[in-house]
DNA sequence: GCGGTTTTGTTTGTATACAAACGGATGTTG
DNA sequence: CAACATCCGTTTGTATACAAACAAAACCGC
């Protein structure tokens, strides 16, 4: 009766977007106290480029479900710090063919072992069975 | 010997923060594509308010899980749009007493049942014993 | 009751995110 | 090959997010 949620029945810690956000804040928070000088959205589209070699800008973008205008800001701001380099695509004068650079691949290998610690920190509430099945569904979601 | 993460060890579809961050953005999707009118923040801002009754602005940003800066804008937008009224607190002169008008609660009563199919859908992909179990696992993530 | 600390709201600056619109290049199809 | 559609990168506008700094108000220890 006293029940907060009598009027609207919305109860917020059960809803799977506000579990999702605040899970995603938490993680961003234990990113930034490993690695300062990366965001995470960064790492990702530099750790996918090292992957790739070479990829274009769009393609980067989808490869890191991010789409035109967000990749276009992190790749600028990698570009700008000397960890990516761009050139116009020979075979399809559209594209912007983006490498990274010796700088960006040292980086990476620098910072790998913190993201590995970031993986780990945000998932040390659970242990291995119920981290395989959070990774399990969180994919079949998305 | 030709996996593609020989190099880095790094395999963007099993990090925690890659596939929370997909999750989270089909829920996006899902959630604009039922409600054009407010965005999954200021859903949930005004609708906590709604439970609460009233609360200053960073008593409702700490119940909503967002800081002073994001409150503000959110709240901002909802007193414009006059969904939300805001007056000082008589007994601490820092405080801005945020209340919700009846438009406000009236839209948040018209937009509930489409807020829950934004649940469903997102769920979708899940069986009632999965949810649970993803629901408990976010939760003690964050 | 007074001085140091905290809280509250605000502002500024940076970084995702996405929608929408655009011009240029490429692809497709009749 | 010409009309049409699609893809590419860019720009603009809006909306989270968070850090850092600030002034005013409230609190707290001694």
């Amino acid at each position: 009766m006293s029940d907060p949620d009598t009027e609207t029945g919305y109860v917020l810690d059960r809803q799977v977007g506000f579990l999702l956000r605040r899970a995603t804040q938490r993680h961003l928070a234990i990113f930034s106290s490993h690695i300062d000088d990366l965001t995470p959205t960064q790492f990702t589209a530099l750790a996918q480029l090292c992957v790739l070699g070479r990829a274009s800008q769009n393609a980067l973008g989808r490869a890191t479900a991010m789409d035109g205008a967000t990749i276009k800001g992190v790749m600028d701001r990698l570009r700008r710090r000397g960890l990516v380099s761009a050139a116009p695509d020979e075979d399809d004068q559209r594209r912007l063919l983006l490498v990274p650079t010796e700088a960006g691949r040292a980086l990476l290998a620098r910072r790998l072992p913190a993201a590995r610690a970031t993986t780990e920190e945000t998932l040390a509430p659970l242990d291995a069975a119920e981290r395989a099945l959070l990774l399990d569904l969180l994919a079949r979601l998305g």
